[in-house]
DNA sequence: TTGTAAGCGTTATCAC
DNA sequence: GTGATAACGCTTACAA
């Protein structure tokens, strides 16, 4: 590999200069500007930046951190992410979580090392105070995730607002007997806890309480979907109606369903969340809250970035609006 | 940031003693070793990963480009090869092409700037030629690309027997009309070049000619294969069953068939590829070729880094068998 | 077993 | 406008 030195040689000016028009200083005679061009051209000559991270330049990487890649959710949201990047020239590192606690602490190291410039976490493992120390080293910001106590900035959605929404329209379908499926554990400190609270403020306002037996935690993937939907024959007393975590649960059941031969909306109706491509090809259509993941993924990028030019910046948080598709399923 | 001298200032030993210890060496008193561990703790230091690899060490990031990380096929794979990665130590680099060749180029550069140890390309977008440069910096391995003059490793799905097997299903189903979506351009030596090959060898095997207004190039996305179905409604002469290029657009097609009032598989049989978690989803449940992506994943990750352990190594060819899923949509 | 010192490729500081 | 030089944090001969 070409390295700086070479080009030196080759231009015949000195490391300053060559430095100076890599990093496109205006103060170069146009002649050793083109001398150096010319020989860095012939070179194939490329900047070493592990070098100029040591040095302490920016390292022009942002790290993105995601807790599952296969979750439509998150791939689309990376998608976003890494091209908003990539056009404001920062190079992603991806890092998969896989809900692990230390994992996510083994990424947050890139900010320490860095390696990485600042990070987008879009799932968050371990308690606010152990990540808190990272934040000296590079901004960090949440996207999709919300701690009130951090002091970062956040792009969100309105997920309370969601779960409302998804909740009421079921009701407004004329059912009472709604099950819940979530992510998190149904506390209220905890995990999907806006929108368990969007859940709990739906069914209060039309004078319903929750049946426990109907509230079905830690619920994520395809499979659990479909054990979900055999949880709920096996009940006495079942819903008729489910509001899921998200459209793959959704989908699940549906699965489930027709082995079974229950009819969707007909014996049970169903609502998702993330609006992910598979619930428009679900059949019956998938209703589902639509989240603009597009839209926070870029925002995220964006305020990232601001914060990278300006370390002064005080922390704030943005709060996207999510959307009811109603589809056939409800 | 703590950094080496930091340790060395508190523990008392000297700086190669400190490295030493660092990088696991076998000869150290446990006394000193303490000291530095000890050190270590108090100062929450991590080694600087930029310094590492500007001295030449090996960088422990591997890149990994895909086309496009929404495609599920990708990200399963995508996945597969981080969390193989990461057990072994690697960050994973996550690179995105967007099926452009400026930015491909721009990710193999990672290689010459040795920020990464060795790259695996999911998808190829320039010519070998173009590629091959770069291989001098690292190792590269090709995980779901096929290119019989490169001379490198690569790990791949048997492609002709897919599109041969799916097809001649059709032809057993009693289809003679066969239409193929092809994410290509249907020539002898591009992309999808073995599944060209499987589609009319098994046409040619039942003494069917291709038509060739039942060929589909350059299909991709859901939207494409709504798309493919409008055209297939317009035809004089419609085909009785479609060989889709990948399950989204299978997927797409069924969307557009519900709405016409076209019924699957009666009106048109519909085979997918890839076998993603939503051909089980659809409605009916789509046949498809299953491609085990998470075993080329894994065997991409391995081989990488024999190649990394072993410079010499001469590159191989790996192929993996696919596998014929048959639901309700054939 | 331990320490000293050189060097990886950059860029910032200072002098000219 | 240009050039010499030190420094970033680490590893590795070489010496002791």
């Amino acid at each position: 590999m070409a390295n700086i030195s070479d080009v030196v040689r080759l231009s015949g000016v000195s490391k300053s200069t060559v430095s100076r028009v890599i990093n496109n200083y205006p103060h170069i005679s146009n002649e050793k500007k083109e001398l150096v061009l010319k020989a860095m051209e012939e070179l194939n000559y490329t900047p070493n930046l592990s070098a100029r991270r040591l040095r302490g330049q920016a390292t022009t990487t942002i790290g993105i951190i995601v807790p599952r890649i296969v979750n439509p959710f998150f791939s689309y949201l990376v998608d976003a992410i890494e091209k908003a990047g990539y056009q404001q020239g920062y190079q992603t590192l991806f890092c998969q979580s896989n809900e692990d606690k230390e994992k996510e602490l083994t990424f947050l190291n890139l900010l320490k090392t860095k390696q990485a410039d600042g990070i987008i976490m879009t799932s968050i493992e371990n308690d606010w105070e152990v990540i808190k120390p990272y934040t000296e080293h590079g901004p960090i910001v949440f996207c999709n995730e919300y701690v009130s106590e951090a002091n970062v900035s956040m792009i969100r959605l309105d997920q309370y607002q969601g779960a409302y929404m998804g909740v009421k329209h079921l009701i407004e379908r004329g059912h009472r007997k709604i099950a819940y499926c979530t992510g998190g554990l149904f506390t209220e400190f905890g995990k999907d806890k806006d929108r368990n609270r969007g859940y709990q403020r739906a069914l209060e306002e039309a004078g319903i309480t929750v049946n426990p037996s109907w509230v079905l935690v830690n619920q994520h993937t395809i499979e659990d979907g479909k054990r979900v939907m055999k949880q709920i024959l096996e009940m006495n007393d079942r819903p008729t109606a489910v509001f899921t975590g998200s459209d793959e649960i959704a989908g699940g059941l549906m699965i489930a369903a027709k082995e079974h031969g229950i009819s969707i909306p007909g014996d049970l109706a169903i609502i998702g969340f993330d609006d992910q491509p598979v619930a428009e090809m679900l059949d019956p259509g998938l209703t589902t809250i639509r989240q603009p993941v597009d839209q926070i993924g870029k925002k995220a990028m964006e305020v990232l970035v601001e914060h990278l030019n300006n370390p002064d910046l005080v922390p704030a948080t943005y709060e996207l609006p999510v959307e009811l598709i109603i589809r056939k399923s409800t």
